[in-house]
DNA sequence: CCATAATACTTTGACGCCAAACCAATGGGG
DNA sequence: CCCCATTGGTTTGGCGTCAAAGTATTATGG
């Protein structure tokens, strides 16, 4: 990494060294991370990727949402929500229901099982991923708001729900 | 994201609530970077991952270094390297050759026009994304060194290459 | 010196992500 | 009122990642 840095420089780039740096050590993070979190999930037969759909049904009022919807809350494909919902709904912990008045639409409706292992899975991220990071709190919040800037300045907008 | 943040909070997981916001926000924010760079690459028949084995074959001394050490330095699965080189040798832009000593191990070794692509992807890169990462330079170098924190917290040691 | 362990790579299979093409249903504008 | 554009999901196909099993080859210990 430090070496990438330095051939970077070494070949007149060093304008661009520290982006290069950055966008490098985010995908090295990134891949830490979710390695962890993959490995915390995988006994309760989870993915990070199941995992956020069932809390975002979990803290969404009725427990049920379109599929568009969480494509556009986690940032995901729609493909991606079709497959995720297919998984989730072979194991029980989701779904699928026509919409009341659009036939077009389709809700994701949690499931009891769904909640259950939802509740289980965030006990097990909060102890042992998400409180384990390795960094001070106020190191670890100085990150957030750094990557919070970066994440605004790409034009990423936070799209709250109705009501907030 | 903020709006997670607050579940947490409210849900009695406080403690954790800084540690998922921050993993959160490095998924959304790989995911952000990676677009971009893919975005960028593609003209040019390359992704990430093609491209960062074509940069750590035109640093190494002879332009060809064995499978498995390529697996190693870009922290990746042995099936991924398989994987990538399959595509950058039916592409023209890598060659897999024998080790002279060893018969077991494959060498990759980097064409002409693999070394051609790597440097043009080089200079869109830099021009458009490392360039481009919206944060001040100072910001830029802290939000670097954080991640560095948190990498090395996490057991992530760098391999130097022999001589360095 | 040979049987066994370790190393190097490939193959297969599962998962995630995205783009493009494809249906089904809704909703305007003529 | 009907045609057509838009919207919502699914399908297919391509790419990347990893784990586990399989094949070759080298290295080692009895």
């Amino acid at each position: 990494m430090a070496e990438a840095r330095r051939n970077w420089v070494n070949n007149g780039w060093g304008d661009a060294a520290d982006g290069m740096a950055l966008v490098t050590s985010v995908m090295r993070v990134h891949q830490i991370l979710l390695a962890r979190v993959d490995e915390a999930l995988a006994p309760l037969g989870l993915t990070f990727a199941r995992y956020e759909v069932l809390m975002l049904l979990t803290f969404s009022r009725v427990g049920r949402l379109p599929l568009g919807k969480i494509g556009q809350r986690l940032q995901v494909h729609p493909a991606s929500v079709t497959n995720v919902i297919d998984r989730l709904e072979a194991d029980g912990m989701v779904q699928r229901r026509p919409h009341p008045s659009d036939m077009r639409t389709t809700l994701a409706a949690i499931t009891a099982k769904g909640r259950r292992t939802g509740l289980r899975a965030t006990d097990v991220l909060n102890g042992e991923v998400f409180t384990q990071v390795g960094l001070k709190p106020s190191a670890l919040e100085d990150l957030f708001d750094s990557l919070a800037d970066l994440r605004h300045a790409a034009g990423d907008f936070e799209i709250l729900p109705p009501g907030l």
